[in-house]
DNA sequence: GAACGGCAGGAACACGTTTTCTGAAACGTA
DNA sequence: TACGTTTCAGAAAACGTGTTCCTGCCGTTC
């Protein structure tokens, strides 16, 4: 009853199937599969013909069939530790970028710190018989690893199982390069101001900078300064700091939120940055980098980076090439105006 | 020959059918799955040793093969306009959240303000089977809508059609009850300033605000003026401002990134905010609204509500019950520091 | 005692693709 | 001409679930 026309309008038009192609190419439809796959002995003449015949009708091949069939789902998960936010989202726009050339999908599963969700969405991951899955988190503490039938790749947030694949940031080396910098304009009075000790990054940065202070003949002038990943931190060290150490002419920031914090602090305390004071940051997070007054020279992450390669490698191994241990991405040093005029 | 134990350790298990299920439960797999999904006319006792037969071997039905028969995939596609942001981040997040729940994945797909790949993702999406669309942008101008064989739900950025589901978020309420908060505290010299008048959201909120001040018989001082969505443009605008009207007394932002340049920036030139000036931000964004000195009175978006709201139109219009038109979503006016001490 | 109705559960098929197996035709060689 | 080999394409099974149809049994009623 209804017209034959392949294409309807806008309505719910029920999609193509191969057997459509292959009725139009006169082929059965496995011949037709064979055509368009490139795979199994065909003359060019009748792959020719199929692929045509595809081609007038829009045929799209029915992921669900094909992945019922092949027992390839070509999905990944994407399951997060804590919640996307600001660390997190460029992994994951790095992860979608590098998946989606391979037509490989990511389902997105936000776990929010809540270890039922996290389970929820496994359980859910494993029904959707996804390839591999893909877990990224905002902290650099290592985790426990996730139970899971296919391969894992962990970005940014290791696994704690060193034999488990994992894609970290060199934040020691960026710390190093960072406190390199300002050796380099000839500082000698360097200072550490970072977040809580309680954090992974912030304990491992500050101790890459107080060795490699050490290391280069000038030690910080103090122990670096623990307290909060925020402005009012970087502000509220900045008092501390002075009236410690009045003569202070570098701080190493452990975030461009404290390093804005510390710009701002010395700017009202009339000092100047970088005449006086020399200050790097953390992260290059635009927003606080480039609003900062003078914008911040800082250690940029690469984060898109990060979630890419994570990509790439969950790939390898789910096509039986899994690649254990931590690969480690380099930093890069952004100098801008808070180190030099 | 390997080993027939259903829950073998960590490796690659194969996962456990409906038919092994029904061999333990000793009914044919038909019967197996009316007992789980709990149709068809069975015995109470016979559903329930089914149950405890799946409980018992873990097992979690194949969605691919579920998806293949039932011709729902329990699956809905996340297409960004743009690229995922500050912005869209929380929508994203409110559609994961309030789709998880009800057992349906979400597929990410970031468009990058590309054409191409959104037409790359449409077709990935169709060819996955999606029961439904939502999707998303940071601009608030209406976009042209897409073309889908399944329901689509518009989250933020509302579609140009306007018979289409769209959730957007009340602007120019927002703003007007921002401004109605700076005339209650008795501020009669406004001024307004804004990011640049080609987004919509600068000029529909820039409306609002003057058509409010005029009915309220406190015209602004100034027309609008607008710029660009930063800190920057928030303290160059203060110095036009203070130039023209030297007895300002209130000043409504467009954002909060404006806000605070223009707070920075009044305090730099001896005014007190808010005993002088009273500065309201938009966006409630607490990196900058709480890193202000002091703290932004600032319009929440709740945009986390969006696209939870989305997420459950979308499920309506799956189910058979779509409801076009636009969803007005109301904002809430946060009051902090920046307008009463 | 036979006919009928209602209910429990089994068998078969549908979904769309891929893959393997098999068969037929074409071709070459002895 | 007969036989073997190669090339191509079709038929059928497989993947796992959901649903429909159908059969058999039991109880009831005339």
């Amino acid at each position: 009853m209804e017209p034959a026309g392949p294409a309807a309008s806008a309505g719910r038009t029920r999609p193509v199937r191969i057997v459509d192609v292959a009725a139009l190419a006169g082929v059965a439809p496995g011949t037709a599969s064979k055509a368009l796959s490139g795979s199994g002995q065909l003359r060019a003449e009748t792959r020719e013909r199929v692929r045509r015949a595809a081609d007038q009708l829009g045929f799209v091949p029915d992921g669900v069939g094909r992945a019922l069939s092949s027992g390839r789902s070509f999905t990944v998960g994407l399951l997060t530790t804590d919640s996307i936010g600001r660390f997190t989202l460029p992994v994951v726009l790095g992860v979608e970028d590098a998946l989606g050339a391979g037509d490989v999908a990511v389902l997105l599963c936000d776990t929010r710190d809540d270890p039922l969700r996290e389970r929820h969405h496994l359980r859910s991951l494993a029904s959707r018989r996804v390839d591999g899955i893909v877990v990224t988190g905002r902290r650099t503490d290592p985790r426990t690893p996730v139970s899971a039938d296919v391969p894992v790749v962990y970005a940014f947030q290791p696994s704690r199982r060193e034999e488990d694949t994992s894609v970290v940031v060199d934040e020691r080396g960026g710390a190093v390069a960072a406190l390199a910098h300002l050796l380099a304009l000839g500082r000698t009075r360097v200072a550490h101001i970072t977040g809580s000790s309680r954090h992974a990054a912030a304990r491992s940065r500050a101790e890459a900078v107080v060795d490699a202070a050490a290391s280069a003949g000038r030690p910080l002038v103090v122990d670096p300064l623990h307290g909060a990943w925020s402005e009012e931190w970087g502000r509220r060290a900045v008092d501390l700091l002075v009236r410690q150490v009045p003569d202070v002419d570098a701080v190493s920031c452990g975030s461009d939120q404290i390093a804005r914090g510390v710009v701002d602090r010395l700017r009202e305390l009339g000092r100047t940055v970088p005449d006086d004071v020399a200050v790097t940051g953390f992260d290059d997070w635009d927003v606080m980098a480039l609003a900062s007054r003078p914008p911040l020279t800082t250690v940029g992450l690469q984060m898109h980076e990060v979630g890419r390669t994570a990509a790439r490698l969950l790939l390898e191994a789910v096509d039986g090439r899994p690649q254990p241990g931590t690969v480690v991405l380099p930093t890069h040093l952004v100098v801008r105006g808070s180190t030099v005029a």
